[in-house]
Formats: structure tokens, C-alpha cells, sequence
RNA sequence: GCGGGAUUCGUAUAGUGGUUCGUAUGCCAACCUUCCAAGUUGGAGAGACCGGUUCGAUUCCGGUAUCCCGCACCA
């Protein structure tokens, strides 16, 4: 098995146009990518089939896409204005900045509920030291999420945030879709987008970033067998891994995450971690939310979000499974499980093996030679035929036959036509498969028939 | 955010206080080439940014930005 390192994987995506630095031409933003041709191409391709498995393909999911931009009252219903602005306390001597509340609970001291002052009080009145043994300076929160205004004025009053998480867009949704669609339980709704997290330090390429996607489904469930709910979800979730974008099982593990380190309202948590270059980390999570969500919201709205169950008395608020996959983190396993090298004729290959409904182009043409007028022109009619039918063709003529093979493979594009000289005869071409090399002669219409089947 | 290191053509790198910043590869063009990075010729392309020292700075110094490694943070 090849092993990729992340540079490598940096290195080509800048290359070959897949990803770059955001505002790279000004020196950059931390945290920020921004996607080139092939890798919005791949990013796409990933999102349909996600789309397809999660909810087209299903009968109960509706699809929405809510806006970044929300109502403040939705962050202090959801808990994200208190919770996401960690709060910090500085080492007056090395600067180290410690959380506050972490460091009241190592003393015993519950933090909940307490302001950023009560918990600075505390740390006086306790003569709590930071673990190096100075004195705790003054308190401070670290503010995670965008702030923006709305409107012209900038005050408290138009005060609001980039969305953190895409989540709340579907709680607040809820009624909506069932006022619609009046869907029996279960049913999800499910979105793709962006979302903005002011994070310390964006790290490891697109891993951990300021902006970055999220496809994510919010399951609503009657609580009395959650477990079963859960358990589906959790199983769907390794077909979609397995099956629909083929990583190995050695890569993906299933991490159940502890009573102490879940949420409080969480009765389950599964992190999906994926190995990725030089780290394991996570690439997908389910979480059982209970009606933690939807109670706040009902709570903080006023509105009446119980579900009426059909033909019966029965009111309740539904609970909540919640998959979550960061899209970003995809391409980036996608990427790390895809990336080959071999040889050929004692030369270093490296390819993309992506599955061809990822791979960003599926077909890329070619006239074996670049001098002959009439092989470049066919050529050229049965690139015309591909791209019309396959829409992600390529053209290339550059340089020989062998650099143009090893270009595509690079990218990932799973199959190259060549015309040659026989080909002005008999009207066939040669068709390259890019993990094997081998090739086959065949007919443009048996061409089609043979990318069909991918 | 803290500590350490780094930043030179697209990529990977070399070297230098003083003439035109070298190489490989990639890219572009021409020629050549009858299937896996062949060859020839030509071409475009670089010292992150802002200051300071200096007659002169890509080189030395400071700041900023970005990246990498650790810590911390996040999930």
C-alpha cells in the first residue's frame, strides 16, 4: 500500500489545480482554500452522492438549504453564544492562555451557569494557580464564531453571526417542513453548507479550516426505541464509506465517545475517525441529540413544535439522531485513499485511483500524434462525441502519448482515448485504463458503453 | 494564542552584501515522435510583505503575513 505524506498531497493539488491557499496572491488567510477546477469538480461529484444516498434515495428525507446568516436568538437558543465563546485566563508569566472553566472543575468547582466573572472570583477567592504555579491574570473569552451586523446600524440590536454549524438550520425548519409535508415519523431533513468557525489554529491543509462544509442530517425519531434508529444510521453511514466512496475498513474506525466527553443531553455518540496522513482523526459523527434542540427552540420561540401523531391523541416533541459529515474531511480521505504510486518500465507513477463517479474528469482524448493533421482533427470529432455524452472529457495533445497518460493519471481520470492511424480506417480507438495501463480497441459507441458502466 | 523552525520561477531545490539569481521538473511554441514522463531548438516564469542598516540588501536586522513542528484549543 502506498503511503501518502500530506505535503505530497499539498503539493499536488496546488499543481494540478485542485486546491489553493485563500488569498494566496495578497500572502494568504489562515484557515481559508480556495477550490481550483478539478478539485471543485471532485468536491461536487462527492456532494451529489451524498445527496443521492442521503436523500434522494430514501423516501422520508427533505432537503433544504437554510441561510448563513440567522436570527441571534437562534445561537442563544441553541447555546452557541454562551458555549462557543470558550472562556480563557492568562498565565500572567508565560502568557499561556488555560480554559477557566476546566480549570474550576480540576478544583471541584462546578463552572456551569457561571459568568466570566463569578468564575475569575473563583479562581481568586481559591488562589488557583495555573499549572506552571503563576498567578491567573485577567479573564477572557475566545470568541468562535463570525460576528456580523445586519442593517446599517451597527449595534447590539442588529448583532449577528456567520452560522457555526448548519444544524440549527434544520431544527428551525421543522415546523415548516411538517406544516408541508405532514411526514410520518421518521423522517430527516437534511442540508449541505458552509459554515464559519473563528478557529485558534487552522491546521493540517483542509482539515481544519475557517470556513468549510458540512452534509448533515437531522433524523427525527420517536424516542421509545432510539437505539434501533441509531443503529441503522450507524450503518448506512459504513455503507456510505465502504461501498458508495470505497474506503478500507482499516482506515475508517468507529470511536463510541465517553459518557464524560459527550454532550450532556447525548445518550450516544460515534465519531467515524479516518486515518489520514500522519494522523488519525475524525471524519464523520452520530450523535443522538434527544429533543434537546427542538425543546430550546420551543422553549426560546414560544411555538408549539409538538408532532401530532396520525390517528391517534398523542403529542410529542420527536427526538433527534444527528450524521454529520465534514465535506472538506471527505475530499481529504478521498484524496489520502486514493493516492498510488508504481512503476512502469522502472519510472515512478503517480496516480489517483478515484472511483470514476469522483473522479473530476472521466474520459480525456487524445490524437496519438500531434503533426498529423487528420489524426488530430478525428480525434478531435470524437472528443467532440464524449464530451457531449460524458461532459467531463478533456482535450490534450501536449508533449507524447506517454506524458499525457501520466498527466491523467495524476488527476485521477480513469480512462484515456487515444486515436491513431488505424483508426482513420476501421473507426476505432484505443481505450486506457488508468489503474491496469492495459488497453482496449474498441469503437466510440462501445467506448460509451464501457463509461456507462462506471 | 505560546515556543521553535521556515518562506527563492507552478513544483522541488542551489547559491550570493555588488554584472543578467543557477539547476531539475512542469508549462508554452516549433520540429521530431506510429502507445506509456524519449530527443532537439526557442520561450515565459522567482527571493512573501513593510521598514531599517548600507554607497548598494534576495542575502544582515526588526516587524507583519503565511506555512511546518510541538503545546494548547477544537470535534
Amino acid at each position: 500500500m502506498t503511503k501518502v505524506n500530506l505535503e505530497d498531497l499539498v503539493s499536488l493539488c496546488k499543481r494540478r489545480g485542485f486546491i489553493y491557499q485563500g488569498s494566496e496572491l495578497y500572502g494568504g488567510l489562515s484557515g481559508t482554500w480556495d477550490w481550483g477546477p478539478l478539485g471543485l469538480s471532485l468536491k461536487r461529484n462527492l456532494t451529489n452522492l451524498w445527496w443521492q444516498k442521503f436523500v434522494e434515495e430514501p423516501d422520508n428525507m427533505y432537503g433544504i438549504e437554510s441561510s448563513i446568516l440567522m436570527n441571534a436568538k437562534i445561537w442563544q437558543a441553541s447555546g452557541h453564544e454562551s458555549t462557543f465563546h470558550d472562556p480563557v485566563i492568562e498565565d500572567v508569566k508565560t502568557k499561556q492562555h488555560y480554559r477557566l472553566d476546566h480549570l474550576l472543575a480540576d478544583n471541584k468547582v462546578d463552572p456551569k451557569g457561571m459568568s466570566l466573572e463569578d468564575m475569575a472570583n473563583k479562581i481568586k477567592e481559591l488562589k488557583i494557580k495555573s499549572p506552571d504555579g503563576n498567578e491567573l491574570g485577567n479573564p477572557s473569552r475566545a470568541g468562535q464564531m463570525f460576528k456580523t451586523n445586519v442593517g446599517s446600524v451597527e449595534d447590539e440590536s442588529s448583532l449577528t453571526y456567520l452560522r457555526p454549524e448548519t444544524a440549527q438550520g434544520m431544527f428551525v425548519n421543522f415546523r415548516n417542513i411538517v406544516d408541508s409535508y405532514y411526514p410520518d415519523i421518521p423522517f430527516g431533513i437534511a442540508q449541505v453548507g458552509r459554515n464559519f468557525r473563528n478557529e485558534i489554529s487552522p491546521r493540517d491543509f483542509i482539515f481544519r479550516s475557517r470556513e468549510f462544509e458540512i452534509m448533515e442530517l437531522e433524523y427525527f425519531i420517536d424516542p421509545s426505541n432510539w437505539e434501533a434508529d441509531f443503529d441503522n444510521l450507524r450503518l448506512k453511514m459504513r455503507e456510505w464509506f465502504e461501498k458508495t466512496l470505497g474506503l478500507s475498513k482499516e482506515n475508517i474506525k468507529e470511536v463510541e465517545i465517553d459518557k464524560s466527553d459527550r454532550a450532556h443531553y447525548s445518550d450516544r455518540t460515534i465519531d467515524f475517525n479516518y486515518k489520514f496522513p500522519g494522523r488519525e482523526d475524525e471524519l464523520a459523527g452520530l450523535a443522538y441529540r434527544s429533543d434537546f434542540d427542538l425543546s430550546n427552540h420551543q422553549k426560546h420561540s414560544g411555538k408549539n413544535l409538538e408532532y401530532a401523531e396520525k390517528g391517534s391523541n398523542r403529542k410529542f416533541l420527536p427526538h433527534v439522531i444527528e450524521p454529520t459529515f465534514g465535506l472538506e474531511r471527505h475530499v481529504l480521505a478521498v484524496l489520502t485513499e486514493y493516492y498510488k504510486e508504481d512503476e512502469i518500465n522502472g519510472e515512478k507513477r503517480t496516480y489517483l485511483a478515484l472511483p470514476a463517479n469522483l473522479a473530476p474528469v472521466k474520459v480525456a482524448v487524445f490524437p496519438l500524434l500531434k503533426n498529423k493533421p487528420e489524426l488530430v482533427k478525428y480525434a478531435h470529432d470524437v472528443y467532440g462525441t464524449l464530451k457531449q455524452k460524458v461532459g467531463l472529457a478533456m482535450w490534450d495533445d501536449n508533449g507524447n502519448i506517454g506524458k499525457r497518460y501520466r498527466r491523467q493519471d495524476e488527476i485521477g481520470t480513469p480512462y484515456c482515448v487515444t486515436v491513431d492511424f488505424q483508426s482513420l480506417e476501421d473507426k476505432t480507438v484505443t481505450l486506457r485504463n488508468r489503474d491496469t495501463t492495459e488497453q482496449k480497441r474498441m469503437t466510440v459507441n462501445e467506448v460509451l458503453a464501457e463509461l456507462g458502466k462506471s
